[in-house]
DNA sequence: ATATAAAGTTTGATTATTCAAAATACCTGT
DNA sequence: ACAGGTATTTTGAATAATCAAACTTTATAT
């Protein structure tokens, strides 16, 4: 059985792993995003190797194998699941679930699991507007929009947060931009490097080119 | 912060302590009840008394400390607790939620521990008929008396199981006997070893003495 | 009073995970 | 082509938890 160090590994690489460029993840990046020094990155990700959950190229990189995939996508949907879980049953707030849901991703059964999917109606996404991959293993990867690129003057839905440092999460919960939420973007400005909002609620706002970038519509 | 071992540790040896005659818990019943070899035992207890939450004396057995016994009670409190919000709110079998509970009542936080004790409108014993620690650490300890002791031919109520056993709850399951259910015992017979019961279902059945005393009636 | 048996402790090793600091390889700009 | 800088790897050590097996104490039973 992996252990719990094993699954935060896999399922960060994985995460880097979507937003790279040839498929393989530094050391650096995985050493910054499981918060160790490089030196406890290398020797973890060779031990990984040694377990066939990835592949690891000295000097290059990781990249997950089939069976590392299986295990991140497994953890994803435990993660997102438990996000939800917390936020719809247990009345928690969205942008302090994540840590929660760190813990408890490696502690629940699949039963317990399962329970959760069902009680929740088999959702598609987390709090954030992350998908929730299938029992499966099935994760939708339909690429969306952003305040950055998207239609102007035109009704949207926000889908998702990417950012979910919770420095931002709160930036988001406090400008009313959470998931589901309606809005219209009526300009963008490049030389002002800003982007003018028009929310459902009536409210009018405008944020930088970064944080609305960091907003998926559709 | 203590480990989940130390915490394992803590919440069995306090277990242990209650049905002590001088107080004192032996490394015998350490490894056992924690399924650990005997050497395992003693070094590990040596370490809690280093951590002062026990006192050893070599030879003789662990107590534990003021601050292992508010320990071993918060982890009761957890473990009780997150045992009832299995079955109430996901509906799982209670005699299946030990394992569970063994394992997330050392991953979720106090924040989570609150809202479930909210949601569950703040009850006093767990699926089992266990006791269920106050915030404060109060344990209610009045002493039950079992069907083997009780009084005949009185209508009582099943408040707890004292054996938790998979096996053991499978068969208090089946035979109807779960902590609130009424019956009545109707005779003893010491020579056949035997107690005769009545249901409130109208089902009668005849249990050995050894099992009767395992299940506590008020 | 001794020999056994039972219970408890020690010792030496192993696995998992991590860090600090030294060593090495790779890349970049001149 | 090479000096310096950056990224990565290696080495050596630490902590937490465990086991097997040897050893020591204490209890028991003749
Ligand atoms: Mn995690
Ligand atoms: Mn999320
Ligand atoms: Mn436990
Ligand atoms: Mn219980």
């Amino acid at each position: 059985m992996a252990t719990s160090t094993v699954e935060d590994y896999i399922k960060q690489i994985y995460l880097e792993q979507i937003d790279s460029i040839d498929g393989f993840v530094t050391m650096g990046r995985v050493a910054i995003s499981l918060g160790v020094v490089p030196g406890t990155a290398t020797t973890m990700v060779k031990s990984l190797a040694d377990s066939e959950l990835v592949n690891y190229e000295p000097r290059v990189g990781v990249r997950l194998t089939e069976a590392g995939e299986e295990l991140a996508i497994q953890m994803l949907r435990r993660h997102r699941l438990i996000e939800l879980f917390l936020v719809e049953t247990l009345g928690l707030d969205w942008s302090e679930i994540h840590e929660e849901a760190e813990k408890l991703e490696h502690a629940i059964s699949d039963r317990v699991l399962e329970q959760m999917d069902t009680l929740l109606g088999h959702p598609k996404v987390d709090p954030h507007g992350d998908p929730i991959p299938s029992e499966s293993g099935n994760l939708s990867n339909e690429l969306l929009m952003n305040l950055g690129n998207c239609i102007l003057n035109q009704p949207l839905n926000i889908a998702r947060i990417t950012d979910q440092s919770s420095e931002f999460l709160q930036f988001v919960n406090k400008s009313g931009l959470m998931p589901g939420v309606e809005l219209t973007v009526l300009k963008r400005e490049s030389a002002a490097d800003a982007i003018t909002l028009h929310l459902s609620n009536g409210m009018s706002l405008v944020v930088g080119t970064l944080a609305g970038e960091k907003i998926l519509v559709e």
